[in-house]
RNA sequence: UGGGGCGUCGCCAAGCGGAAAGGCACAGGGUUUUGGUCCCUGCAUACGGAGGUUCGAAUCCUCCCGCCCCAGCCA
C-alpha cells in the first residue's frame, strides 16, 4: 500500500514556467472557482508538426497536472482552405502522442450560429457596421504602422440598415467580397487590431462540415475568444505573433458582457535545421522535395512516428525545451538525444550489415553452423535472449574493415584481432582484391576457445563488431535520413530556403543483411541495429523486400576521433 | 518617427531583493562483448549596456543598445 500518495504525485513533474506561474496565482485568488480548462486550436488545413506539439504537451499536460480539462477545438471558420482529410490527421496525431480529450471534440463551426446572434447584438449595440469598401480600400483607409487609419464612408450607418445589411449578407444576396462586417472600435489606434477589424467576410463556399449553410464566414478575431467563452476556457494559451490581438479579443468578450477567458502568449518552436511552416511544407510536398507529408524527414508528427520516433521521446522533448516569450532556436541535437535515450531503452537490438564486406573464417568448418546466445536489451534484461547462426561465411560492414588501419582504430585490419559480437575473436590474414584493387572478401582465422565473445586466457581485444551470417542472412533496404537542409538556421540566410535544401537528406542502402530473426518485422517496428543506431520499419516493407529507416544514428565517438585526427 | 514583446553559459532554461538550478552540446576520466548505455569531473566572479535605489540587485528605478511581431475579407 502506498502511503500519502495524492493523485498529484502520480502526475509528470514538470518544469516552472511562466504560464504555470499564472495559473498558481489564478488558483490562489480563485479567479475561476479554482478550475483549469485549456484547449489545442488546430486550424484543420494541415498536417501537425512538432511545433504543435509543443503546444499540445502543454495544453493537455497543464489540464493533467491541474486535474483540469484540455478541449481539442477545431479552428474551422476558412473553409477554402481546410478539409477533413485534416481533422482526422490532427485526431490521429494527438492521440498517438498519447493525449485523449474526452467525448467529443469541438468545432468553431458549431459555434456558427451563436456567433451570429453575437454579431447582431453588437451591431444593434452600435459596435458593429457593414461595410462596402473592396478590399484594397480598407486596406488603404487602415493607414500604417506609423500613419493612423481613416474612417470608412460606411463606419455610420443606422443600426437598422446594418442589421439588414448583414442579415442579406447571411442570406447570400452579395457576392464574395462585396461587403464586411466590421467592428467599429478605434481607426487611430496605434495597434492596427483595433482598426475597425473585419468580423465577417462574404463567401460562398462549401464548409467540410456545414456545407451551404452559410455565405458569410467568421473571421479569426472574432471567432476565438467567442468560440474560448463558450467553452469556458480559463487559459487560452497562444503564440507570441497573437500577443497584438489580446486587446481586440478581450475587447469583444467584454462588448458582449460574456465570460472571459484569458489569452496567454508564447514562444514558438523553432528547431535547427528545420522549417516549420505548413506554408514550405506544402512547397516541400508539391514540389516533391520531399515524398508527402510524413516523409521521414519532415518534422511533421506523421512524419516523425514514420521516422521511428516515440511519442514518450517527442513528450520529453516538450517537457524539457520548456516554454518563455523568448524567440528561440533549438538544437536539433536535443530531439535527437530525446529519442536515443527513449529507445536505449526499449527497443531490441540486432544485428545488421548495411555495406556488406565478405569475410572467410578459413579455419571453420566448411557446412557448420552454431546457433549463438545474443542479448535483446542490455538495459532490460527482461527482453531475453535469442539465438543468431554463425557459419563459415559472414558478412561484417565495410567500415569495420581497414587495410592500413590509423591509430585507435581498433576494429578489422590485417594481424588485428577483433571480436565478433557473440561469437569469436577473429584475426585477419589475408585480403582478397578484384582486379581493379577493390576489396571484395576478407579471410580470417578464428579461435575455437572464444566462443561467445570470452577469451579463457583473458586475453583482451579492443573492438568488437558485428556480423552476419552469409547463408543465413536476410535482405533488406535500409533508408538513412539526414537533415534536411544544410545551415542550421534557415530564418537567418537570405534567398529562398528551397536553396539550402541537403541534397544528401535521403541514402537508400539497397543490399542490407540482416540477422534471420528480423524476416517477420512489422511495419511500425522499433528496433537498434547494434553500433549504428535506431531503426524502425518502413510501411512500404512487405514481407518479400523489408525496408527500414534509420530513426537516428548511435553517437559514434569514433568518428569523432577520426575527424579530429584528420584535423577536422 | 506608431503599437506590442523579448534580452541569464555555444543552444534551450530555472531564478520573482540575500550571495547564478537543470538539460543539450562540448572537453577529460572510469566501467563496458554495442568506440552504445551508464558513472564521475570540468564548463557564466557572471545575468544586453550604463547609471541609480539598497547593508545587499539577474531580480526594483532610469536611460541607452539589440532582436522579434503587427498594415489578410489567413489563422
Amino acid at each position: 500500500m502506498k502511503e500519502n500518495n495524492t493523485d498529484n504525485d502520480n502526475l509528470p513533474k514538470r518544469p516552472s514556467n511562466f504560464i504555470r506561474d499564472i495559473i498558481d496565482n489564478d488558483l490562489e485568488t480563485r479567479k475561476y472557482e479554482g478550475r483549469v480548462q485549456t484547449r489545442f486550436p488546430p486550424e484543420p488545413n494541415g498536417y501537425l508538426h512538432i511545433g504543435h506539439a509543443k503546444s499540445i504537451c502543454l495544453n493537455f499536460g497543464l489540464a493533467q497536472s491541474y486535474n483540469g480539462k484540455c478541449n481539442l477545438r477545431f479552428d474551422d471558420t476558412n473553409p477554402t482552405k481546410e478539409e477533413e482529410e485534416y481533422v482526422n490527421s490532427i485526431k490521429e496525431d494527438v492521440r498517438w502522442l498519447g493525449f485523449s480529450w474526452g467525448e467529443k471534440e469541438f468545432y468553431a463551426s458549431d459555434y456558427f450560429e451563436q456567433l451570429y446572434e453575437w454579431a447582431e447584438q453588437l451591431i444593434t449595440q452600435g459596435q458593429a457596421y457593414v461595410d462596402d469598401l473592396t478590399a484594397e480600400q480598407i486596406r488603404e483607409y487602415r493607414g500604417t504602422l506609423t500613419a493612423p487609419g481613416i474612417s470608412s464612408p460606411y463606419r455610420d450607418r443606422s443600426v437598422e440598415e446594418n442589421l439588414d445589411l448583414f442579415r442579406r449578407m447571411r442570406a447570400g444576396e452579395f457576392p464574395d467580397g462585396s461587403r464586411v462586417l466590421r467592428a467599429k472600435i478605434d481607426m487611430a489606434s496605434g495597434n492596427i487590431n483595433m482598426r475597425d477589424p473585419v468580423m465577417y467576410r462574404v463567401l460562398h463556399a462549401r464548409h467540410h462540415r456545414t456545407g451551404d449553410k452559410w455565405n458569410i464566414y467568421p473571421m479569426y478575431d472574432w471567432a476565438h475568444g467567442q468560440s474560448d467563452s463558450v467553452e469556458k476556457i480559463t487559459h487560452s494559451i497562444c503564440t507570441l505573433e497573437f500577443e497584438d490581438h489580446r486587446p481586440l479579443y478581450e475587447w469583444f468578450v467584454n462588448a458582449l458582457g460574456i465570460y472571459a477567458p484569458q489569452q496567454i502568449e508564447f514562444a514558438r518552436l523553432n528547431l535547427t535545421y528545420t522549417v516549420m511552416s505548413k506554408r514550405k511544407f506544402l512547397i516541400l510536398v508539391n514540389e516533391k522535395h520531399v515524398a508527402g507529408w510524413d516523409d521521414p524527414r519532415m518534422p511533421t508528427i506523421s512524419g516523425m512516428r514514420r521516422r521511428g520516433y516515440t511519442p514518450e521521446a517527442i513528450r520529453n522533448f516538450c517537457d524539457r525545451i520548456g516554454i518563455a516569450k523568448r524567440d528561440s532556436l533549438v538544437d536539433v541535437a536535443m530531439l535527437e538525444h530525446a529519442v536515443r535515450e527513449d529507445l536505449n531503452k526499449t527497443a531490441p537490438r540486432y544485428m545488421a550489415v548495411l555495406k556488406p564486406l565478405k569475410v572467410v573464417i578459413t579455419n571453420y568448418p566448411e557446412g557448420q553452423v552454431e546457433e549463438l546466445d545474443a542479448v535483446n536489451n542490455p538495459e532490460d534484461p527482461g527482453q531475453g535472449i535469442r539465438k543468431v547462426p554463425f557459419s563459415r561465411e559472414l558478412y561484417i560492414e565495410q567500415d569495420d574493415f581497414r587495410e592500413d588501419a590509423p591509430k585507435k582504430y581498433f576494429r578489422l585490419a590485417p594481424g588485428q584481432e577483433v571480436r565478433l559480437r557473440y561469437a569469436y575473436y577473429i584475426t585477419c590474414h589475408n585480403i582478397v582484391k578484384d582486379s581493379t584493387g577493390n576489396i571484395v572478401e576478407v579471410h580470417c582465422t578464428y579461435d575455437p576457445l572464444t566462443r561467445g565473445g570470452d577469451s579463457p586466457d583473458g586475453r583482451k581485444v579492443k573492438g568488437t563488431i558485428h556480423w552476419v551470417s552469409a547463408a543465413h542472412a536476410v535482405q533488406a533496404e535500409v533508408r538513412q535520413y539526414d537533415r534536411l537542409f544544410n545551415v542550421s538556421d534557415l530564418d537567418a540566410m537570405e534567398g529562398d530556403f528551397r536553396d539550402y535544401l541537403n541534397p544528401d537528406s535521403l541514402e537508400i542502402i539497397s543490399d542490407c543483411k540482416l540477422e534471420p530473426n528480423l524476416a517477420d518485422v512489422k511495419a511500425g517496428d522499433r528496433m537498434q541495429f547494434e553500433r549504428l543506431g535506431y531503426f524502425c520499419v518502413d510501411k512500404d516493407s512487405t514481407s518479400e523486400k523489408l525496408v527500414f529507416n534509420r530513426t537516428v544514428a548511435l553517437r559514434d565517438s569514433w568518428a569523432k576521433i577520426e575527424k579530429n585526427m584528420n584535423g577536422n
